[in-house]
DNA sequence: GTCACTGTACTCGGATAAAAGTTGTCCGAGTATGCCTGG
DNA sequence: CCAGGCATACTCGGACAACTTTTATCCGAGTACAGTGAC
């Protein structure tokens, strides 16, 4: 089991762009040249940023996407259930209540005592994605890159570059 | 993204071995017939834990599987890892070094910025799975079923009945 | 000079194939048991 | 009556298909900009 490579390319991609000056847009095929990555493939994880609100796409000419909201607002686990969907890992499938030995008359505890613990571990996991947010993210990624470098990604996204 | 079936079988077949007596075996088309699930692919989940040391198998008549340790030894990660393999959830692909701006002299940070919040969620799911042993599990259990369930289990695993 | 219109080039979005991983199944190798035979 | 050998039936273990999910790709609908022409 593993998450989808989709999560990765997502969430580089609304790092970068919670780099962006305020207004800017960024086609999905810039950023899938930018992170050497199969670009109709990476539509299909900002489409799904789009529809979960996290960026906002326009249309037409020097279009693109850019945020939907302040970078801030966006924790990592908005972006990985955006893209890997809400749906929880381990999903309990009741075969406690197949079991022969059952009686009509019993009464079953609300939750598998199995999947309780199973819940509980990826609450924990869910808890530590929602108390990052992309802007710690990006704070930590300025400690550690070369001072030039949001220079060296405004140029080379400028139109006449690449 | 979710956990295989498997680990859903091999944990509910750890929970039982565990309420065995000492020394009892099971076969794997016995647990398989219990739980409601199909046996010969049950039998590849409990092969994996028999790989992982966490449950020792007996071949020939009257052969099966038996816990190998304590079930106070046994956490839900080790069942987790065991039939899901220990690979991380996220595996991060580097695509940060694959970026046209970079230059030969940049040193990147040993680990992705991005990668670092998902493998801090990850261990948080690892820990509390780590924190619940199989001893727990059956504990919890015993406090929820009817009093004769056990009885009841006996019973029906008695070559007469099935 | 200003405004409205049209054409164009670019974008996203969803529908459509290939690849991988998971799920499900089978048959062969090995072993402890129970029976049979001989002493 | 007891011990040894043998056939048996049962077990696990790994190798082999079918299906679902993921990965990858394409083409059409829609939109904002730029140029053109009329006023």
């Amino acid at each position: 089991m593993r998450l989808s490579e989709g999560v990765e390319w997502a969430s580089h991609c609304v790092v970068v762009l919670a780099g962006l000056p305020e207004g800017m847009t960024l086609p999905a095929g810039r950023l899938a040249e930018l992170h050497g990555v199969p670009g109709p493939y990476l539509a299909k994880a900002l489409q799904a940023l789009a529809r979960a609100g996290i960026v906002r796409s326009s249309s037409g000419r020097y279009g693109g996407y850019q945020l939907a909201r302040p970078a801030s607002d966006i924790t990592m686990l908005d972006v990985v259930e955006a893209v890997e969907g809400g749906d929880e890992l381990f999903r309990c499938t009741e075969i406690r209540k197949q079991m022969p030995i059952r009686r009509p008359s019993d009464t079953f505890p609300p939750v598998c005592a199995i999947a309780a613990v199973m819940h509980r571990a990826e609450a924990a996991w869910r808890a530590e994605l929602a108390a990052t947010t992309v802007a710690d993210v990006v704070g930590n990624l300025l400690t550690q890159l070369p001072p030039d470098a949001g220079d060296r990604l405004m140029t080379w996204l400028s139109p006449t570059s690449g």
